[in-house]
DNA sequence: CACAACTTACTGACTTGTCAGTAAGCCGGT
DNA sequence: ACCGGCTTACTGACAAGTCAGTAAGTTGTG
């Protein structure tokens, strides 16, 4: 009722997003058929994979604002408008629900970003600040982005591992971007500490704004991004505008 | 068995912190009889409050790692040797509980700073610096802060208010230290940005580093906040050092 | 004694997950 | 073109557990 399904919460991933349902050529992506069994493997129909896609948008959304703990089967469920067990049926579990819920936003980033080839050096920093633009905009996003995170600390927690791997890949990126940026005089210690501190600030400040919204999301985020690089720039070095 | 139970979780607040219990005089801090009942106010006994405070501080454990609504009364209760009633006995309700786990918290921090003036100026980004420092042998305190301030911003969530007020308590006296530190240069609003920022990254460098220890807590967090200091001051200005 | 600090016992709401049964559709053979 | 055999997509009922909260009774202590 109050925001639409995201289709994406990463801190980089996503700008606009037309949450148009990709309707492909026609029937399935023929699936291998995994060599040994020579059943028939006509497993996947069409309709099938629209459904169970329509179930974990349903799934984003409520994980997204109650939580995963908090959220339940049957609030998922309900917007699709099955039962419970229906639910049960696509994903055989609660857990097993909250993993793909992930994988289908990582497929749906990548998604939206082909074509638009990855951005690098100073590309990637106008495309963070970009996006935390943008993310004034869908408050939605922003919440299940941070409650899934701020979660997935607790002990055991099933998308703990995704996140961190996510973490870890988003730290990468943005290291080699800073040291394209900045140049070869960077110790890689530090360029590391910089893209640490610049995923931090942006996770942060999206926190604050959620809660107060008179932190103003996108201008602070560019603010410490420009903070950031320009500590790590050599003294002789100018950095390129974000804009 | 794990860790020790926290005393505080502020991302200011506590360097060391000592757990000792505080013996405090005698008897209770009189309350103030609320004009108009009459009845004989000897309510809180010593043995009472103790009892409370090691509720308080099982329940800041449970809720610290488990998050709130996944933490049970049963667990909490039996942290301290009673069954989950004898908890709603003392507290009413488990909101309640968690409540009263807050302001525990704050009279603790307030506590430790007692004596020691509250620091402003660059003292008090050489404090945030210690205290992130610290906070890298104090794990459970991290995750304690990290999982409540995630599940804040769900819907209706308990600890929501606290939260809120608590950054924009944070956020008006990290802008003063920012305007004290850089001159009357600074824009008020550039030096909002920047105090947003600083605890931004703060918290969540705390996140990544809960998550994947190969982030240097601390030395991250100092990089940061002398970036954004540096960025805030005005060309003529040189910052004193942050140690 | 009176009251605080419990315990025991229980309720009702809600959870995830299982299971059997049903309706609908596809599929190959004749 | 229809039929038997099969799979998928569910529903509804239920199991088994957890949870917060309540009510009534017990114990110990100032």
């Amino acid at each position: 009722m109050d925001d639409d399904v995201p289709p994406t919460a990463s801190a980089v991933a996503a700008s606009g997003g037309a949450p148009a349902p990709a309707p492909e050529p026609t029937r399935a992506p023929a699936p291998a058929t995994t060599s040994g069994a020579p059943k028939r493997a006509r497993r996947t129909r069409q309709a099938t994979v629209e459904r169970r896609a329509e179930i974990l948008r349903a799934a984003a959304h409520t994980f997204g604002t109650k939580g995963y703990k908090t959220g339940s089967l049957a609030e998922v469920a309900e917007q699709v408008g099955i039962t419970h067990a229906g639910v049960l049926h696509h994903f055989g579990s609660k857990d097993q629900l909250l993993v793909e819920v992930l994988e289908y936003r990582d497929k749906e980033d990548v998604r939206e970003l082909e074509g638009q080839h990855i951005p690098g050096g100073i590309e990637l920093f106008r495309h963070l600040v970009r996006t935390a633009a943008a993310n004034e905009d869908r408050p939605g996003i922003v919440q299940s982005y941070s409650v899934l995170t701020g979660e997935s600390v607790t002990e055991n927690h099933p998308a703990r591992a995704w996140v961190t791997e996510r973490f870890t890949v988003l730290r990468g990126e943005i290291t080699d971007a800073v040291e394209t940026v900045v140049g070869p005089g960077v110790e890689h210690e530090r360029a590391v500490e910089a893209a640490s501190a610049i995923i931090g600030v942006m996770d942060g400040l999206q926190v604050q704004w959620l809660l107060d919204d008179t932190v103003h999301l996108a201008h602070a985020t560019r603010f410490a991004i420009e903070a950031i690089l320009q500590a790590v720039c050599p003294p002789g070095v100018t950095l390129p505008s974000l804009d």
